[in-house]
DNA sequence: GTCAAGATTCTTGTCGACAAATAAAATACA
DNA sequence: TGTATTTTATTTGTCGACAAGAATCTTGAC
């Protein structure tokens, strides 16, 4: 199997190193491209991104104090693992972030703010308009991040793009049975967060969270009961 | 200066390089060792911990991972400073995540972790009584910690976590203030807290923990705002 | 005496190599 | 044939070295 040229060729900078790695490798763990479970050999990715182990170490390192990859001690590092018996810990610190960044956002977002997350709107309405599953998961998460950072908590903000980025992933994994009849609703979910925070109404974007988090939740489940109900029908 | 015997004799295991390099300065820098803003030379302290740069550059990849140093992109990395600016992002976040660890406490608690809780406290009580400021400020952490243990939601406690030891620099930071009245009233509400989950009561563990934080809060800041008015006296 | 350009030193980012630890394969034995 | 044990091979953790940037010092012009 011969390397793509642009691996070859491209001259990175100085410095950039670990950086171009660990984007590499995050998005290829996000994208289910690198499924969990997957071993990551230290090596072999050395010479597809034509860099030595160095870089490629730390960059483990860092995607391991994120949880997105595990480390066994004198063992091969792999993608870690969705744990499937302990989701509702997922749900409840999910759905709390949704609340707390939302009012943070209703409190704190200046009309800067707004724009951006009105184009990051945009962007979610387009991909439901198209029909692109793949697309409405990405524009969704950055929907959702640009409120975080209007309300200007790092630590809440912080935990809230790792638990965006997780759910990114349980996403792709029913991707598949994606229901395309619901995210209509979410535009107009999105829609009254906005103007909640507009209105600096805390309380009423608090409660829009709120049943936006739960309805993400009971779809998530729906589509692994669904899937468990198929696997058993097998 | 000559380094000390137990770096150089001490035969470390194979594997335990990096989390020996990221065990000490961390405890380094929570305990004000490494004060916020003081370079770290790679160098010097591969040295001084008598091993290569190599791990102390993945030890420092996942500090800063935490939060705890920054890296400025080929230049040297130094241990993080305390935003004084932004302090209330900070008691926001400790006393939302106070109340989540607390009252997942009291709803997922098992027999031993009320045990390990009630262990934790004795600890504390301890050191109020011998009124060892450093003590308190360690053992008040693991006794919060350990509640969020009890919880046993990973992403609560890996913020919470982060929160308490951003806590204990800071309190370390005006250690001489300390004011050692208040201590007494904290084993107390302790005690409260205890009580709570025991009687799975979520609400009053909820209003409890709250309290317990605004107490916090309200020291700290206190503490700070003597701080300047000292100085400006000075 | 002050400032700018060049040279030097120092530190970081990356590399290739080696040794310990583990996994896989081969051999011996029942 | 199946299991235990040794041998081989692979992979990780660590090391020393080198080159690119940044900081510092030196020199020179005004």
């Amino acid at each position: 199997m011969s390397q793509s040229p642009a691996a070859q060729t491209t001259e990175r900078k100085r410095g950039s190193g670990v950086k171009f790695v660990y984007d590499v490798l995050r998005d290829e763990i996000i994208d289910l491209v690198l499924p969990p479970g997957s071993p990551i050999d230290e090596i072999q990715l050395a010479e597809r991104l034509s860099m030595s182990r160095t870089p490629i170490r730390e960059a483990l390192v860092r995607l391991a104090g994120e949880g997105l990859v595990t480390t066994l001690p004198n063992r091969s590092t792999v993608v870690s693992n969705i744990d499937f018996l302990n989701l509702h810990t997922f749900f409840d610190a999910l759905t709390l972030m949704y609340r707390v960044t939302t009012r943070l956002a209703a409190e704190y977002h200046t009309p800067e703010d707004l724009d951006i997350i009105r184009a990051r709107q945009a962007d979610f309405a387009r991909a439901v308009e198209a029909q692109d599953a793949l697309a409405m998961i990405a524009t969704n998460r950055e929907f959702h991040a640009e409120i975080a950072n209007a309300g200007r908590n790092p630590y809440f903000a912080g935990l809230f793009y790792r638990l965006l980025d997780e759910g990114r992933r349980l996403l792709r994994l029913y991707y598949s049975s994606f229901d395309d009849r619901l995210p209509q609703r979410y535009v107009t979910e999105h829609e009254e967060i906005i103007a909640a925070i507009a209105a600096r109404d805390v309380a009423r974007a608090d409660k829009l969270a709120s049943e936006h988090a739960d309805q993400i939740v009971r779809q998530i489940q729906n589509m692994i009961s669904r899937d468990r109900r198929q696997r058993i029908e097998l």
